[in-house]
DNA sequence: GTCTATAATTAGATAGAC
DNA sequence: GTCTATCTAATTATAGAC
């Protein structure tokens, strides 16, 4: 009589699997797209299996959404928000070091985060449903939100006169695209963007550039000169 | 006895098939990166077939560096770089507005070929011999044209204080997000940025942004007022 | 040079044992 | 819930008729 094949199967731990391979989805399909990306690296990438993921979510969209989400609400967090939207009441002088800071909390986000505008990238070429999707659920809070902040401090010449609706991407493509190219700019330079001379330095480039009316004397310190 | 089976065989004209296959070629590539872009779908799109590209090139990589080549020509010609690189001689003034000219004509070709910072981002993603290949044939060059015009720019005080070794990507990310975003601009604003209109506008914005010192009173043309 | 046919890989999704 | 095996479809590249 044959004996039934011994088939080894180790099992693997499971318990924080969906949080991983959301992590590890996020870094393909930045790195390819969504239709470039694959599953099965997504996968192989963190030790599961392929079908964990069809099992985990419904499909390889459902992953991609997922994955987005976690991103969103990371970014969210990142740039403590409430302090710059909720501030109608502020002078616009208190509102231009409120929104400076942001944009430092920004700038270090993207720094770390070089995947979201990877992703946007990916997805803006081509409309679809996932771009509907990510532009009516993510990007338009945030379009909207910024407008009539940056037209008050422009109206209070301390921002530079750039229309409020094409502020969302100046300030998103100028703080971005060194980080989203970082290999780049590493080959160029011979140092790594990411780190925090780097980050620091760009930051405060920004902020002069985009806010060049504030005043940072209350802080001792000279605006930052090349 | 059995005839040879009559096989129809409508030849197409093959005249400038190899400069249709890089068009459509920048499309695929932008939309959907190297790995994900379809030599079949590149060839159909233009209607020929998938293996004329492995007749006409070497293989799918000697396409895209066909199609890279040939897009950083036309960026070339379109920028005709050399009134500024040439410009050692002029003063601050007439150097800050040829560059400001310069800016005008990097906003409408990036407007119109929002495909070669799609491809970036795609190929900055992950480090390999597309992107060295990219970095030292095609971007060392303008990186290091930048520079020192930046430099003496800011020292003029004409520019804004940003570290000459990260305006190439203030100013590329500042200048090309909203196009190569231009489907999600267009669900937010309901205007295609790529009118005369918004290329304008966000030309406007960026002279202003980066070059706050400049006097544009010669032209009797006010500076632009959000 | 154009075109058909096809080889060799690889993709996402699913069935079913465990 | 994990894992193997497999299905269907799509990929690039190539061989060879015309």
């Amino acid at each position: 009589m044959k004996q039934p094949p011994v088939i080894v199967r180790t099992r693997r731990d499971q318990s924080d699997l969906r949080e991983r391979l959301i992590a590890a989805a996020l870094q393909e399909f930045a790195a390819h797209g969504f239709v470039g990306a694959s599953t099965r690296t997504i996968a192989q990438s963190i030790g599961a299996h392929q079908p964990q993921i069809n099992y985990h979510f419904e499909s390889k969209e459902a992953l991609w959404r997922a994955a987005i989400d976690h991103l969103f609400v990371t970014m969210r967090e990142a740039l403590t928000l409430p302090a710059v939207v909720s501030a109608e009441a502020l002078d616009t002088t208190e509102l231009a070091l409120e929104f400076a800071a942001m944009l430092r909390r920004l700038v270090k986000f993207v720094s770390m985060h070089p995947e979201l505008n990877r992703i946007m990238v990916h997805e803006t070429t081509s409309p679809g449903p996932r771009l509907e999707w990510l532009t009516e659920c993510h990007v338009r809070p945030y379009f909207n939100g910024l407008r009539p902040l940056w037209k008050k401090l422009v109206k209070a010449g301390i921002a530079a006169p750039i229309d409020d609706r094409l502020i969302h991407y100046v300030l998103i493509g100028a703080s971005s695209l060194v980080f989203v190219n970082a290999h780049e700019f590493s080959a160029l330079v011979g140092e790594a963007p990411t780190s925090k001379k780097w980050v620091k330095r760009h930051a405060d480039g920004l902020i002069a550039m985009l806010l060049p009316g504030l005043q940072t004397t209350r802080s001792g310190k000279a605006p930052p000169r090349n």
